[in-house]
DNA sequence: TACTTATTGAAAATGATTTTCAGTAAGAAA
DNA sequence: TTTCTTACTGAAAATCATTTTCAATAAGTA
């Protein structure tokens, strides 16, 4: 699995692969850092001078659209993203240095129906998220 | 408890009490809908025309800053606030209405320790919330 | 190899937020 | 009360992120 796939699924999308999209891949599949828009327009341009941060903002939203990247909220702001976890993943993030963990198996059901139950509410879904210091950073 | 509450926060912090922050907190206090700037800008404005959107942002930040509210964090963005709930909450969003329930009472101990020990980190904070649909609009 | 049309980067437009600034008014002190 | 300092105000300008426009380019099918 390499970010060959990646331009795969946009080809298989009905979109091209363009240098200006390899390049953007390159940098975001498989960064365990949630990058910005402009972090990436600027790893990307080591790789490839010509590239346009418009192009980015374009290649993400498809990137998004596919499921293949997630958007992370932070408490410092919410325009940065991550290759996005299989299935159904929370986040762990270093606040630090950025660092992104995907965890599963919480079991918020009794939680969620005592709430349902409380408020009348019908609840579709969750957020969890975790935030600390990585083994690194502490 | 009114909102005179936090116009004493304000003024015990060294804050003026004007009309124009009168006319923000009146909008935003007790309020169970999640409000964007805009959103406060027009709904204070009926009560006090002269009131500039540049205040109202200076405003929603003292008021965030003495932690009387709180962002609010959505798919569709992140500019909105509320009234801030009183010690360790949690916030029930509704998708259609954006009526907003806080509750308590999760326990992520287990889960988090679990994952400290998996991943290493040292987990600091967490953020849980739960979206759906009001009684009103299910 | 030719050809259609999606994609590109630059520039302009937009929208949200912040800064600047000179006039105003809150509220402590007299 | 009145005075006086200075925090606060709204308008306009500046800034920053994101989106749209557009003519040139190049992906990839025919």
């Amino acid at each position: 699995m390499s970010s060959e796939t990646w331009l795969e699924q946009l080809h298989d999308n009905g979109y091209r692969v363009t240098a200006a999209r390899r390049a953007v891949v390159d940098v975001v599949y498989g960064n365990t850092h949630a990058l910005t828009p402009i972090e990436v327009y600027d790893q990307a341009r080591k790789k490839y001078r010509a590239l346009g941060l418009v192009t980015v903002y374009r290649t993400l939203e498809k990137l998004e659209e596919l499921h293949l990247i997630q958007r992370v909220h932070q408490p410092i702001g919410c325009q940065a993203f991550i290759s996005a976890g299989l299935g159904h993943q929370h986040l762990l993030l270093c606040k630090t240095c950025g660092q992104v963990e995907f965890f599963e198996g919480d079991d918020l059901d009794a939680l969620t129906k005592s709430i349902a139950r409380k408020t009348g509410y019908q609840i579709q879904e969750h957020w969890l998220q975790l935030f600390g210091l990585c083994a690194n950073c502490k």
